[in-house]
DNA sequence: CGACAGTCTGACCAAACGGTCAAGTTCAGG
DNA sequence: CCTGAACTTGACCGTTTGGTCAGACTGTCG
């Protein structure tokens, strides 16, 4: 939640100095957490992305943690709600086939929030304990049951539902996450779109039908 | 590389104290970078770790940016060698079995080392930008040859090699990385045998023949 | 225009950081 | 038991960091 401050929103059209330089502070706080992880990211770098003196940033933000606050509730906005897709009526493979397609989607057009959210995760997830015991654990216990009953209905094979999650997670995030062992490997200097239409593909294909010949 | 300094190997038996040392530093190095990151790891929490004076790391390691390349070797050398089982000759569903199944070993018993290549990674691998660019990119390159073999000989499915590759990578990858998620969502407090079991099956069932119901 | 909340910022501070150093202690070979 | 190299360490240093603050500026509403 953005800031339990002074926010003058009295009378109508005020606080759009405050707004405007907020999210500018947030977006530059993005990619700098993003480059360095939350003890790497120093708030003096952070205001100069944003082209602020240092102390504007505190007077935003009191803390540099809560201005990392802030940058993850963004980001959870953002990757909360690809798995809203999978309800019982639809068909398994479009559900999944979409699920992937918009993970990537964002994967590509903000990696950075990707990272920050990765990052946090990576290093025990300190800011987002209570997220990953409540909300998280319950969506996906909620999904989990739909895969069930993809299950039940032989849509789908008898895949262990929150593992397959795990899956779907694992192989989306890694092209926003790991993008430089990515380019590395196909020997690009950026990510195109072409190659995220590849990887799309590539992981619904893999996810649907496996690997092997059959029949 | 461990380090260019005087090695005392003069004479038999002599340098134990410095070997003893070393690993103890390589070990709490691990931990304490694969927690806080390169930037947010501080030499005094790697030394209290190791149960050293600071000056003491300093005398083994001449920087934090030198133990950090120690740490790193040590994690690529467990790393690197997984994609070996992918020969012409195996049975592909043999090999990438086996693949999965190494690789999430190391996850359980070393997450540190994953976790310490992840974060690596994840913050643009300035450590490792000639390693990903050389060694990884050919060795890559190597394997995709070997999977269109088999594709050729019928035994695959016309996957992209490379982004295959990185499916493996990311799914296997996951459990020692995203360990806080993984266990948030399971309700474990720690990840044990079992659960990497049932990951390993449900990862290779998943790759190999994909989710849906078919024929 | 007067007033006041909101905004801005250079200068500053204590704490923490990576790294150094000189003086000490231990250890094995002669 | 002597010697020299290897090891140990408390004290220290310059720099960087997150955060503060007092005072100046600005926009707007009555």
């Amino acid at each position: 939640m953005p800031s339990p401050r002074p926010r003058n929103i009295k009378a109508n059209g005020r606080g759009r100095i405050r707004e405007s330089n907020e999210s500018r502070l947030l977006k530059a706080a993005e990619t700098v957490f993003a480059e360095r992880g939350f003890r790497g990211a120093t708030t003096a770098a952070i205001a100069a992305r944003a082209k602020l003196p240092k102390a504007n940033l505190h007077y935003y933000f009191r803390t540099k943690a809560e201005l990392y606050r802030a940058v993850l509730a963004n980001v959870l906005e953002l990757w909360l709600d690809e798995l809203d897709r999978f309800t019982p009526d639809r068909e398994p493979s479009d559900a999944i086939a979409e699920y992937v397609a918009g993970k990537l989607y964002w994967s590509r057009v903000r990696p950075n929030a990707s990272k920050v959210f990765a990052n946090e995760i990576l290093h025990g997830a300190p800011f987002l304990e209570s997220y990953l015991a409540r909300d998280l654990r319950q969506r996906v216990e909620q999904k989990a049951k739909v895969i069930r009953q993809w299950i039940r209905s032989g849509k789908l094979r008898p895949v262990d539902p929150k593992h397959f999650i795990f899956q779907l997670w694992a192989s989306t995030q890694h092209y926003a996450d790991f993008d430089v062992q990515v380019r590395a490997v196909l020997g690009r200097r950026k990510l195109g779109e072409r190659d995220f239409a590849t990887a799309t593909a590539s992981i619904t294909a893999l996810i649907l039908d496996g690997c092997l010949t059959r029949c």
